[in-house]
DNA sequence: CGACGCTGATACCTGTCGTGTATCACAGCG
DNA sequence: CGCTGTGATACACGACAGGTATCAGCGTCG
């Protein structure tokens, strides 16, 4: 029953990814046949078989995927473990708050403001990522509270608070037809023949099928944008995407996107308690047509008011035991 | 920046959890001397020193108290990773679902009932265990579901759905005053002289300051009531601590206690996302008046309805990708 | 006040096991 | 049928985790 090393899962990750012993054994900087053997005994001692060796391939089996969703988590808790730590130790530690680049652009301004205002606030330290990476970051320790999107981050495993609700729209070239519009459905933005939809990778890095352009950032998409190629709905305090040459058009029927600070959950040091409340007192959790913080401009019109005010949280609050 | 290996937090959480060399390597089965060189390096490696050493004692300093907090989590994550796989690779494998002896009983009867009723169910194997064993159990991967109650459960880092809400009852020796009540309020059961309430152990295994007499099991409490010897506030489902020799008084403005199913996060096998989805709905998440599912029978009367509906939610729902 | 006990740290040796080099066995392919 | 490329095997080496013996500081107690 020993317990599994690090190292081992950093092996059978490595192979899992590769799919190849030899290039996963130049990855890791060590030879193949110790490589070779590690997997062999990480099979044995859970007495699973991790991979099928068929003479001209190497495939995860059902456990292997296991593995591979347990081994990350696993890793990322103890990569967590080390920064943070390593940072409990440091004189100077301020609050790492993550973000997507351009999103509730207000909304942050609004609350670095008033955090800096309180007595003895905590510095806080602002990293902007890309679409999806905000999850990865807090799970890995490299930050401390997050400001993510719901419903397209993944929120699960993390304590969060609704921050404000508000409506989306369709970014589009400003000189396409459907531009001038007042209004859209998603019916209609969904097939756009000379407009369709950008993919975006997934994990392994492969692009999904279709006739949308390929992006991984959100600046290439932007611009994929001005020059005509695609669209994208998005919501309404999104500023980073919109340019002179994009046009923000209300989509009517697109679901309401709620603006979370989200921490990872029984991490509640103090400071990010005061952070996150003061993140959920701006303001009375969003004015029904309020829009984000600030106001929500877009190069059209102010949006139809996003309804429902905030109502999930996850576990207990960010108050409770200070150490 | 070398990863950490599980050894290295192994040695650690003993040294931090005896705070005391000799008795952390003796349990570890290790001579002392390279578990001062372990934690050592450990220290070296993260920059950070993790224990005051004294000369008459060893001291957990701010970062080893935070690594404390984190090597627990990661080691339950390596833990799960190798449990899960192993029972991934196993040929027939049921679902565990944990929950508190005692509480819930009709609800998890009708919950069985109705899954194994549904074409092609995954068996499922109940585990009973002690008041707040769940998380622990659901974060080391020995269970798959589990049912918790809030606010008493921590239920920080876990996906859950809202079953049922209910009022609490007080249970109070048949043969006390307080016994013949139709009704009690927290002010008057707070502060019985002669009945004072009982304490649980710490985390660290001590018990807090009090007059009550120090459990840590349900049964013993259970039978300290029934000796006249202590009351309880709890749920008026739970079955298992109403003896013959207690009586059960509803607590007017108790807060109400919501029955919730929670999984890991980012765990939704194609099984636990059917038991899930049978979970909610098992009846309309609670009717105002209805209790928990199955008559909440207490030995006196019946409790006055919990109103306020299930509301929150922690992540995404648990259908989603099937893997 | 000095001998003793107890703490964790140091010095040094040993055995294990993770690693590298060399090689093999087997499939696909031209 | 040899060539290429895969992962598996054999074996020797070296790093490092672990054990034993001992030391150094600080209580305590006769």
């Amino acid at each position: 029953m020993a317990d599994l090393e690090t190292r081992e899962l950093r092996y059978f990750l490595a192979v899992a990814e590769e799919l190849h012993f030899g290039r996963a054994a130049d990855r890791l900087g060590i030879a193949q046949p110790p490589l070779s053997r590690a997997i062999r005994q990480l099979e044995h001692r859970l007495g699973v078989r991790l991979f099928d060796r068929d003479r001209r391939g190497v495939a995860l089996t059902d456990a292997g995927r296991v593995l591979v969703r347990e081994a990350g988590t696993a890793l990322d808790a103890v990569a967590a473990a080390a920064r943070r730590t390593r940072r409990a130790g440091s004189p100077t530690r301020p609050l790492v708050l993550v973000t997507k680049a351009g999103a509730s652009h207000e909304l942050l301004q609004e609350l670095l403001d008033t955090h800096a205002g309180e007595p003895g606030a905590t510095p806080v330290e602002v990293l902007l990522c890309e679409v999806g990476e905000q999850a990865g970051l807090l799970r890995e320790g490299r930050a401390d509270v997050a400001l993510m999107h719901r419903p397209f981050d993944d929120l699960a495993g993390f304590d969060t608070e609704d921050l404000c609700v508000e409506g989306q729209v369709a970014i589009l070239p400003a000189s396409h037809p459907l531009a001038a519009r007042d209004q859209l459905t998603l019916a209609e933005v969904q097939d756009v023949p000379d407009l369709p939809i950008a993919r975006w990778p997934r994990l392994d890095g492969s692009y999904p099928d279709g006739p949308g352009p390929e992006v991984h950032t959100q600046s290439q998409l932007a611009q994929l944008v001005a020059l005509g190629k695609t669209l994208l709905v998005i919501p309404a305090s999104s500023r980073a995407w919109q340019w002179p040459e994009h046009v923000a058009v209300p989509v009517t029927d697109a679901p309401d996107v709620t603006t979370v600070i989200a921490w990872p959950p029984r991490r509640h040091t103090a400071a990010v308690a005061a952070l996150v409340r003061t993140a959920a007192g701006l303001r009375p959790h969003s004015h029904p047509d309020a829009g984000c913080a600030g106001s929500a401009r877009t190069h059209r019109r102010r949006l139809p008011g996003a309804a429902r005010a905030g109502a999930a949280r996850a576990g207990g609050g960010p108050d409770g035991g200070t150490d």
